[in-house]
RNA sequence: GGCGUGGUAGCUCAGCUGGUUAGAGCGUCGGAUUCAUAAUCCGGAGGUCGAGUGUUCAAGUCACUCUCACGCUACCA
């Protein structure tokens, strides 16, 4: 640890096009601002680094189907985001935004410079449909079709929302602009493309030895084994990393700094990491640093970390490395601490199914809950999915908070705070081993350990951990003051040394605690230094922390006057004021309405209306299965022969996720007789079996039942 | 299908380079205690370490096969 480090911390820059759920917040930025907290206590020079990322396609579409600007959309959520991450007391140093003309400079100059470099970017000229009316090409998003996979009339340019295929635009039957709703001509385009292909070596050395440059980066074994996992997997993949398109068509973002580039924007993936710099450079502004500190110094001197969600890894593992690389100027990331993903009650997030609780949604239901933020902190640290996906369930959260915040903690310094006012006034007692520092440093030795081993959690990343051994602290002092029992030696002498000194160690105890607590539940640091009449925990405490008790001196001096007892955690259970648990109470029941509401409809509505005459068109038969057998090298795919009748067809069917062939053999069905031969994985399909389809994708045979013939028509 | 990560007490998880009776917290059962928010403290019960095979004097820890979960990637009616 070098105290004349630079630290720079980021989070992942959130899409300003929807507000952020618990698991963003557990995933990318608690973590980080666990970290950064820590890191200004022990008075080390660090910029906490995030902002809104408001380029890409998805803005512009959700504009134009809502009437609106895109602007109207990335003022509202960058607005929102912003103030939920402040009250949660999440400590951006600077929360920037990339629509800012700061940031399209400084995208632009990245760009230009990896141009002018030369061997970076290549030019190649593609051809992409192009709306006429409109006169621009269209982004994949802004392309609507039938998808050729499944049929779906309205399938996307790049994907399918209904069966998840990846598709590019030119796949689609019948494409149509959603701008025009013309069928688009294909045209040809130029673009840029960056040369990641390029990279692939030293990017392997990097991740997996932590070498960079032929000198010793980082030390590859404090990265997450999931992190490396699976960058190593990109970097072996057989078909290696290749060339990626930085610039799009589009009308929306920034602007292609090349002449003739006209309606040409940076790909948002390039414009969106290098938001982390500009925030940086707006932060250095405003607060007379110099940016380039913080950026453009080697290792020894400078440490940048990402926070992110396991979807994020390859990005600032691989792709920005590799922009920064190029450029040549840039620090890589000392370590990528991802973590992974945030379940809620048993399922993930979903939004549109109404699963789950947003940040800001949180912060209203919890309108009357105390100390609301570092309940929700609190549960969210002791069960961050730093190694493996976790679960949020409501009961956790009021274990946590009753068992941990109230019981443990808040007890603990309720006992000493009750004791210390009525056994002396409220002052710390001046025990003997307040002035013997051989013998502070003796009885004071657990917390000092304790410290150390929350400390070295953080520094690892591994934040459940240094709050467990924060607990551990707090249950030491019950443990202690248990053993000491000052209110049985009052008892037969009330001037009994073991009475100041178990209060005098006791209180230290707290006056670590307050400290140490500040990373995780800032807002309850705050109050137990109030209750302990002691100023606000400011930067570069904790070093002084360490060194006191390394060097035996009390944290809180002999004669100072505490505060009176206050309760730091009211219970959710708790037999006198059921007003927390109803909050609890009334979450659960959302989510069981949320259960039966599904149950009760949830059925895709009516396809637009057909003709007769269509549907004569086709021939659906009666048909038996004879044999099944799995296509080999898929997950999806039986080789079904069924008989109709009058023939025997072979089906390729993608339901072998559902059924074993063996549980095939012998099932009734239909099958659509007509439908164009179509060759999947190198067995020709000559029809498709028809099938129903449950809101969980279950699939079931449709028949006409047992003691139909085959080959018979339906109608 | 390929690749990655994970599968350890009822629940949530620790277990570094293989080495004595496999750990913690919560829950549970029994006891102690009263300064305290039905809090605290002490003690007990509870595991064939996903399954199998192998390497070894010795495997939760290494190798192989299988299985389940999650993700990336390919393919997908």
């Amino acid at each position: 640890m070098d105290k004349n480090k630079k630290y720079l911390i980021t989070s992942a820059l959130p899409y300003a096009n929807g507000a952020l759920h618990l698991g963003h917040l557990s995933g990318a930025y608690l973590p980080a601002d666990i970290y950064v907290r820590y890191l200004r206590l022990q008075g080390r020079d660090v910029a906490f680094i995030c902002g809104s990322d408001e380029h890409g396609a998805a803005i512009t579409i959700r504009a134009k189907k809502e009437g609106i600007s895109p602007k109207d959309i990335i003022d509202k959520y960058h607005s929102l985001n912003k103030s939920t991450f402040e009250k949660l007391g999440i400590s951006f140093d600077y929360y920037h935004r990339t629509s800012e003309k700061l940031h399209h400079e400084t995208a632009q100059g990245i760009f230009k410079k990896l141009l002018e470099k030369g061997g970076e970017l290549e030019e190649k000229t593609t051809e992409q449909y192009y709306d006429e009316e409109f006169k621009q090409f269209l982004a994949d998003r802004y392309i609507t079709g039938e998808c050729p996979k499944c049929g779906h009339s309205e399938a996307y340019g790049d994907q399918c929302e209904k069966c998840g295929s990846t598709l590019s635009p030119t796949e689609l039957v019948n494409p149509k602009s959603t701008l025009s709703g013309n069928t688009p001509i294909l045209k040809k385009t130029k673009h840029w493309y960056f040369r990641l292909d390029k990279h692939a070596d030293w990017l392997r050395d990097w991740i997996k030895n932590g070498m960079l440059d032929g000198k010793q980066h980082h030390d590859s074994k404090t990265w997450k084994k999931h992190v490396v996992g699976q960058c190593l997997s990109w970097l072996n993949d057989k078909e290696g990393l290749q060339p990626r398109s930085v610039t799009r068509d589009l009308d929306w973002g920034i602007s292609v700094p090349v002449e003739g580039a006209d309606g040409k924007v940076l790909y948002v993936w390039f414009d969106a990491p290098i938001g982390y710099i500009s925030s940086t450079r707006q932060w250095a502004l405003e607060n007379g640093k110099n940016w380039e500190e913080y950026w453009k110094q080697g290792p020894d001197k400078l440490e940048l970390v990402h926070f992110i969600g396991k979807d994020n890894i390859v990005f600032h593992c691989i792709i920005f490395p590799a922009m920064l690389k190029a450029h040549g100027e840039y620090a890589l990331p000392m370590n990528v601490p991802a973590n992974q993903f945030l379940n809620f009650e048993g399922r993930k997030f979903s939004k549109s199914k109404g699963w789950g609780i947003e940040q800001h949604e949180y912060l209203e239901e919890f309108k009357d809950f105390p100390n609301k933020e570092d309940a929700l902190r609190w549960a969210l640290i002791r069960n961050m999915p730093e190694n493996r996906d976790s679960d949020f369930k409501w009961d956790e959260f009021v274990d946590h908070y009753d068992k941990d915040l109230a019981d443990n903690l808040g007890n603990f310094i309720n006992r000493v705070v009750v004791l210390t006012n009525s056994y002396f006034e409220g002052k710390v007692p001046a025990a003997a081993i307040a002035d013997d520092e051989a013998a502070f440093i003796e009885k004071l030795k657990p917390v000092k350990k304790l410290a150390n081993s929350v400390i070295d959690e953080i520094e690892k990343f591994n934040f459940r951990a240094a709050a467990a051994a924060l607990m551990e602290l707090s249950s030491w002092g019950n443990q202690y003051l248990q053993d000491a029992a000052p209110w049985a030696a009052r008892k037969s002498d009330p001037d009994a040394e073991i009475i100041k000194e178990s209060l005098f160690v006791s209180l230290q105890t707290v006056a670590a605690l307050s400290i140490l607590c500040e990373p995780f539940i800032p807002f309850t640091s705050l109050r137990i230094r109030q209750l302990l009449n002691l100023p606000k925990a400011k930067n570069g405490i904790l070093e002084l922390v360490e060194a006191k008790l390394k060097l035996g001196k009390p944290l809180i001096p002999v004669g100072h006057k505490i505060g009176k007892p206050a309760i730091l955690f009211a219970k959710i259970h708790d037999r006198k004021d059921k007003s927390r648990l109803e909050i609890i109470e009334r979450q659960k029941a959302k989510l069981e309405a949320v259960l039966a509401a599904e149950k009760a409809n949830e059925r895709p509505p009516i396809k637009p209306e057909t003709t007769f005459d269509d549907f004569t068109k086709l021939d659906i038969r009666t048909g038996t299965v004879l044999t099944a057998e799995a296509v080999p090298k898929t997950k999806k795919l039986l080789k079904l022969t069924v008989d109709i009748g009058i023939e025997t067809r072979t089906v390729v069917s993608g339901i072998a996720e559902h059924f074993k062939p063996e549980e095939v053999v012998g099932k009734k069905v239909l099958l659509l007789a007509n439908l164009a031969p179509r060759k999947l994985r190198g067995v020709v399909s000559q029809g498709m079996v028809l099938m129903a389809e449950d809101a969980e994708g279950k699939l079931g045979f449709v028949s006409a039942g047992e003691a139909w013939g085959n080959g018979l028509t339906v109608r």
